[in-house]
DNA sequence: GCATGTCAAGTTGTG
DNA sequence: CACAACTTGACATGC
């Protein structure tokens, strides 16, 4: 690898992959609820422990891939141990015959991760809302969140992204019951929360000045702002949501996508299979910052837009 | 094997 | 009113 001195204008983005790959064989494995269900205790238990375990190894596997290939980040996809919350066949690690094992591998992740220097997000299911009013909504929330907050402590994450979810109408009151819950969070997530602007209701207008007043970072998606635009153009998003990583002492944490479909063809928002060099933000070029590349071809479009922006 | 329907969960906009 | 979209299809079933 070149490290030095030909490598110019990208060389202080660090270019994070999600979840899965499309052609390196890393994969990672899933059970429903209704399938363990139907097995007696002990088989549930037995099955979901090998699939943790295949899990588990996935992830190390998958550390090992990025920083071999200069990606430096890498988002966790969060049924990492499937199930875990379900109300009918919710588990710890404690009752899995592979639980030791599993420890030992999540140990291997965080040590891995800090050698290589590896930045670890989740960003937790759509169906998260902390601006619900419904009571339900937001105990499954908490409980699943709660979840996430064990796996970052597991792996050494540091960001756990959320979008700020439904409107209902009426936004200042939406951002106002997401506050009260915010306070609500364990430690072990409100220490990593962040927040997303999204492509239908939250704008970075409107997450900012709740971003600050809170004291959470915020992640910006240029994609979703440009489908749900605001009084902000680009350059000026990107300055203000900066500063709210900045003000913590970390790195700002971005997302780029391209639309599958050009932005003239119908609806802008299903992501294309890479991203085009002309949506990458020039004015993120010489950024000290975080990436996400949200692409369908996954590690084949994380490595083609650093090459592209590499030879721009 | 391969095609097809299903899977815990929320909210919004489109056709 | 059904369905797609969202950070991500994988898995179970039936032929």
């Amino acid at each position: 690898m070149n490290q030095g001195k030909n490598k110019k204008s990208t060389n202080r983005i660090r270019f994070g992959l999600c979840c899965i790959f499309r052609q390196e064989p890393i994969r990672f494995r899933q059970v429903t609820a209704k399938t363990l269900q139907r097995l007696p205790r002990s088989e549930q238990l037995s099955r979901v422990s090998e699939i943790c375990l295949h899990n588990v190894q996935s992830l190390y596997k998958s550390l090992q891939y990025v920083s071999d290939n200069g990606i430096g980040a890498f988002r966790i996809l969060s049924p990492l141990l499937p199930r875990y919350t379900h109300p009918q066949v919710a588990y710890t690690l404690d009752d899995l015959p592979a639980g030791e094992l599993i420890n030992e591998e999540f140990y291997k992740i965080r040590k891995f991760r800090q050698q290589y220097d590896i930045r670890l997000s989740f960003h937790p299911d759509q169906f998260n809302v902390l601006s619900s009013p419904r009571p339900e909504v937001i105990r499954n929330t908490m409980r699943e969140l709660e979840y996430q907050g064990l796996l970052a402590d597991l792996v050494d994450a540091e960001v756990i992204n959320l979008h700020a979810g439904g409107v209902y109408g009426n936004k200042e009151a939406a951002l106002g019951r997401l506050e009260k819950n915010v306070v609500k969070l364990p430690e072990s997530v409100r220490s990593r929360l962040a927040f997303e602007n999204d492509d239908i209701s939250f704008t970075p207008a409107d997450l900012l000045p709740v971003c600050k007043k809170l004291k959470i970072p915020m992640v910006y998606d240029v994609h979703h702002h440009r489908c749900n635009p605001d009084e902000h153009t680009i350059e000026e998003a990107t300055e203000r949501v900066m500063t709210t990583w900045q003000d913590l002492g970390r790195e700002p944490y971005f997302h780029i996508s391209s639309p599958k479909n050009g932005w003239l063809k119908g609806s802008p928002k299903p992501h294309a299979d890479f991203i085009e060099p002309a949506d990458f933000p020039s004015c993120w070029k010489e950024l000290r910052v975080t990436v996400d590349v949200e692409a369908k071809a996954k590690e084949l479009a994380v490595l083609k837009l650093m090459e592209d922006l590499k030879n721009a």
